[in-house]
DNA sequence: TGGTCACCGAGTGGAATTCAATCATCTTGG
DNA sequence: CCAAGATGATTGAATTCCACTCGGTGACCA
């Protein structure tokens, strides 16, 4: 299942993800530990041998604590994966503060050093794979997919020079659906990470964006114009 | 999900799929009405949110008959999963034997097609994209992860002399990877298949081969050797 | 006409979800 | 600063939904 991996948007995560936005202090806590006690249920048993139960238990709370705040399981898990979603983000711009970047490779490398990272050390990050897939096309999948794709545009562009518009940005989704196939494969079974799928990955996407954005491909399409 | 999508194995397709071999005839037709109903049942709501009643109900069938064939509800999924992949194995070398081959490309083309073409056509086949994630590892995941891309590079090996190896399995897998994750991308919301990302699939798996095994490179490697 | 093969669908059990009662924390008038 | 409400937070027994079982019934075959 492609796609729900390194995407999503930020204006629809709160959109009745939550039941009840906490009011009083304690209930933010209750709300992380029950994400915490999610995380690390996601990775005892996976994400789909999980319950209700086993949440609340592991929370410390009962079953309609859960319910207070998530209208139903998969909601838990959907919150689970915007928080990871947010982490890594975070995670992203740290990274990119931390190096120097010479070109937009080093960018892109950030990203996927981001990723494995969480991937090693955030309990159930492994949630970011998660896409419950329904039938009925669900309504605003699009709208949220290219979302990470966009921002990392933005990204490009301002820093690196890179042409703005539609053409950057699918690039882009099409490289962040390849790099989370990838990525998700390498930490498919082996919890490390396998680095033979890692450093594929970073070629993957190194020559795929070069195609079009390598500084030679750039000075030719400035000519152009 | 990575994996699972124009992957399987074989041998332990049959082991406990079914529960009893049928005997008489009309079992044969009622096991393959079973699965298409629950392919139409997947088209509907997903395939996590199908249920036993459902697919019985479609088949015009008890609830009791679906488990005399199936020990239990992934099962169903799973000979559902083995059938899709069995029918995209034929269409793959029908396609083969259909086109003029001139070179790995070619035959690297036809297996896109093909893919392509069965996600249109064939009910229910977004099912290859089916693969149960266990929490526990399961145990021959990658026993069986890489079978299409053996197969595959057999056929490479013998028809296009590309060399054989673990390298070139490795690098089926990838592409494997890639082209699973960009063509679910693209019938993710259209049920035509979004042609941007079809194409796409195309050219980055061609590039990415053809780093390797263009023919320049192999007549390097073999000047090598 | 007995012996399998197929089939049925009410019944069982476990997990998801609800909800009315209870406890905890605020807040407001005195 | 302190009662009571008022409102937020928590609980867990009760309910619903769904996967799966099993004893009984009809269909085929020899």
């Amino acid at each position: 299942m492609p796609h729900g991996g390194l995407l999503s948007n930020e204006t629809g995560a709160a959109l009745q993800q939550v039941r009840t936005e906490p009011i009083q202090q304690r209930s933010a806590a209750r709300l992380s530990g029950l994400l915490d006690a999610a995380a690390a249920v996601v990775d005892e048993v996976g994400f789909d041998r999980i319950t209700t139960a086993m949440v609340a238990e592991r929370a410390g709370a009962s079953i309609g604590t859960v319910y207070r705040y998530y209208p139903d399981r998969v909601a838990v898990l959907h919150a689970l994966h915007e928080r990871a979603v947010v982490r890594f983000r975070q995670r992203v711009v740290d990274e990119l503060g931390a190096s120097t970047l010479t070109s937009w490779w080093d960018a892109v490398d950030c990203v996927v050093t981001a990723f494995v990272g969480l991937y090693r050390t955030e309990p159930g990050f492994r949630i970011v794979n998660f896409d419950d897939r329904h039938g009925a096309p669900t309504a605003d999948a699009v709208a949220d997919a290219d979302f990470f794709a966009r921002r990392l545009a933005d990204v490009l562009v301002n820093e690196f020079n890179l042409p703005a518009g539609a053409e950057l940005i699918f690039r882009l989704e099409v490289a962040v659906e390849m790099a989370d196939a990838l990525l998700a494969r390498a930490f498919h079974t082996d919890p490390v990470g396998d680095e033979r799928f890692i450093t594929e990955c970073r070629l993957v996407l190194r020559d795929y964006l070069d195609r079009f954005y390598s500084p030679q491909a750039l000075h030719l399409l400035a000519a152009l114009s």
